[in-house]
DNA sequence: GCGTGTATTTAGATACGTCTAACTGAAAAG
DNA sequence: CTTTTCAGTTAGACGTATCTAAATACACGC
């Protein structure tokens, strides 16, 4: 058996691996888990003893095979609980992701199922992250790019809100910036400002951290359903 | 914090203290949890010192005020998710223990809030066993006696049924033998068997380790609503 | 090609929850 | 009142996950 740490830190080497070039270092670990290198070293060091990791000594880790599909259960549970407070115990999309965090270590394969089921084999969550199969094919990410490496005038959907700040997610959806929504770039003002204008006419200005949280793609590309919303 | 063995020991105190007499012996506990008796010494010294009970060395424990709030929360998670998993996730009611009894260290207060008010705050659980409220007042079990105490001939309502093994409640479940049933005690052979007659008509033969588990009482008193079956 | 600086690993410690083996207190039997 | 028995505790160990401090490897700049 795995211990929900383990897992953490598999689901880490995941992101990490998609977002940068494996393998993945040891600080960075340490880094997005907030442990201290030695902490990291003595887990990539058990994760590669269990084969869930090749590790390179001073190099870093990528993910077997095995390791990637433990990742990916994670990141379904995650997911598919994230949509389940959303959709049916009325969480606000901003809050789900701590809940999500612990519950998904936790929860069994029946509980997996059936909320799969419950809510009908959904391919996205509230965020608009894709959600891993039952099989646990990997992941194409739905393609999208940031929303601050768009010029004036481009209009856009939003794909994806990464930000996992839940003060900044409840802003956000309070002011109409969710998955599926569309919008035209107003104004890229050089102090680090980003001003979008809303289908409802609305404007709203968005610091760079957030626009670079904030995925979106041209409105005429539909890979597939991100009708959730 | 408390950590998930701790609530798992202070839920067991409560319910040895409910069951025979404070206080509750060492190895009683170690019993209980499947633990050694020294591991049991280590803990419980453990929650003297957080003043979760009180504790007389060679005599055993007793649950302080503190305790037996968070004995009645955690309780109080078990039975919502029980009823949760059962009414709003299919599951059937034999199978929502495990589930429970692991998730319920797991939950957020948001989490108990959501999940009581969509169930509508409901007072018992599948099993018959009544929820603690939200204010966590102690509860007073439903008055009830054990099936295996009643002669032939007595009519009795079933109030809970005690049992733990998934195999044995998905089979008294599968013949009508679950909380809120009404039936007539049959025969009581002395070689250790109870046969009852349900309202249907058929008739179940169940072991006396059977009988013991079934806790009835008269279908005259309505101490409250038990028609959640 | 060598030194220096940063990343990484090793060494040793701590807290938790558990174990086995050894010891001790309390209480019943005589 | 002493002995015996057994429940309970103490002692010492292990595995997990973490830390700080010290040692070492790698890689870049000169």
């Amino acid at each position: 058996m795995l211990s929900a740490k383990m897992e953490d830190y598999l689901k880490a080497i995941y992101r990490l691996e998609r977002d940068g070039e494996p393998p993945v270092a040891t600080s960075t670990i340490a880094d997005t888990l907030d442990v201290t290198p030695p902490t990291a070293t003595s887990m990539v060091e058990k994760l590669a003893d269990r084969e869930l990791v090749e590790r390179e000594k001073y190099k870093g880790v990528t993910l077997t095979p095995e390791g990637k599909t433990v990742a990916l259960e994670v990141i379904r549970h995650h997911r598919l609980l994230e949509t389940f407070l959303t959709e049916e115990l009325g969480y606000d999309w901003s809050e789900v992701h701590e809940e999500a965090e612990i519950l998904e270590h936790h929860i069994s394969e029946e509980f997996e199922r059936r909320v799969a089921a419950a809510l009908d084999d959904p391919e996205v969550d509230p965020h608009g992250d894709p959600i891993p199969s039952d099989a646990l094919d990997p992941i194409d990410d739905i393609p999208a790019s940031a929303l601050a490496d768009h010029g004036e005038g481009t209009h856009l959907l939003v794909a994806r809100v990464r930000d996992r700040d839940p003060e900044e997610l409840t802003y956000l959806d309070g002011v109409g910036v969710r998955p599926g929504v569309e919008l035209v770039v107003e104004e890229v003002a050089p102090i680090g400002i980003v001003t979008v204008r809303l289908n409802n006419g609305e404007t709203v200005s968005l610091p760079d951290h957030i626009a670079d949280a904030i995925q979106v793609r041209s409105p005429g590309d539909a890979p597939e359903e991100v009708s959730e919303a």
